[in-house]
DNA sequence: GACACTCTGTTAACTAATCAACATTTTGTC
DNA sequence: GACAAAATGTTGATTAGTTAACAGAGTGTC
């Protein structure tokens, strides 16, 4: 499938990746320049342009790779079947959801953070509900039945799953996967779900 | 003086380097291998030899270079004339080497670590009696001529301030360059140096 | 003590990254 | 709005680093 990559190409883009959040954190995303990207990684500033168009598009890299793992876990999140919610699979894989975080950890913390890029929290719940509805239609759970929006519940648990990641990642002693996966997995069956009609298996 | 280093030349020893000091301190330096080292650094090992004939010759390398830089700033500290110790000298002195120690911080607290490198602390120390001794030779201070060996002194000093530098090095809030500066510099001059029979210019 | 296994040290052909130079564009400030 | 300074984006020639392949040294374990 994937040509094995060139041990330099994989470095480099390491070291770009690494300088660029780093930038990012201490002065913003809006005052890092390619020179000081190509500085801090001890690569020539041509070199960047071997990789990428500008730091739009390293941003949009970056992100895209984070994002893409993160929806990867995030797609079986709802194993729906008969508009019946399997709980212990949605334990498990919010907890790969939290453990895909984990890993990635200083791209969200960057990110989120005081100096991070602008309108990140929304894109990122945009991309959680997109995902969350993408996979509603394709099962036939349709919450207008009982009256509900859809767009509502999408925005209910995209909004408060952000929220929470956003939280989690600035404890300095963090809950484990499991232990979020639990709690959120609970939360979740017990409040917006039932409100959208979907029955609940029985608890674990 | 020093012809330009290439960009790949500085950022692969740097790369080395780090994954040489943070291989060390997960599995002791006796266990941590070349290919490990390559691994860790994302580089050839090939590469690894155009540099270092091996990981002894690594380790000689990156010491050297970190006790230089110490020594260097440590040459001045006993800036002695006619037997009169410039205390605000003493002082400065004691300052650029906390500076010295705090830049390479990581490097002094692997060796020190739990799986530091066998005789580390007794191999610093011994450089700074070295440095010491040199010193008062050249200025021809005899502390024999008050009755207490010169040897005894120069272990007195390097033991005591190794100590304070493994004690410091831990601190999880480390008091500044400054105030240690400040401390130790009142301690050596009211001990050891008044016992090696040397006159103390008056306190800041 | 012979087996498989991992690590070492060295090589020649290939390739990614550097260098330094250039013309442009952007930024900031007087 | 005009000038200097800094950042951008491209280039061709050069070099450090990669690759993969080798033979030999050290480890352990059955």
């Amino acid at each position: 499938m994937s040509k094995k990559l060139d041990l330099r190409v994989k470095r480099t883009r390491k070291l770009i990746n690494e300088a660029f959040l780093k930038l990012i954190q201490q002065k913003g995303f809006d005052s890092v320049t390619i020179q000081d990207i190509a500085e801090e990684a001890l690569i020539n500033r041509a070199t960047f342009y071997l990789h990428y168009e500008d730091k739009y598009d390293l941003l949009e890299k970056i992100s895209r790779s984070a994002i893409d793992e993160l929806t990867s876990v995030l797609n079986p999140v709802l194993h729906i079947s008969e508009h019946e919610v399997q709980v212990e699979k949605l334990r498990t894989t919010i907890e790969k959801v939290y453990e895909s975080m984990e890993k990635n950890q200083v791209f969200y913390t960057v990110m989120f953070g005081e100096h991070g890029v602008y309108n990140f929290r929304n894109n990122l719940e945009e991309v959680i509900r997109e995902n969350f509805s993408k996979k509603m239609t394709e099962l036939g759970v349709r919450p207008e039945d009982f009256e509900i929006p859809k767009d509502m519940i999408l925005h209910f648990i995209s909004a408060a799953f952000v929220g929470v990641v956003q939280w989690w990642l600035k404890q300095s002693t963090k809950p484990s996967s499991q232990e979020m996966a639990m709690k959120l997995s609970k939360i979740i069956t017990a409040g917006p779900m039932q409100a959208a009609g979907l029955k609940i298996e029985k608890q674990l």
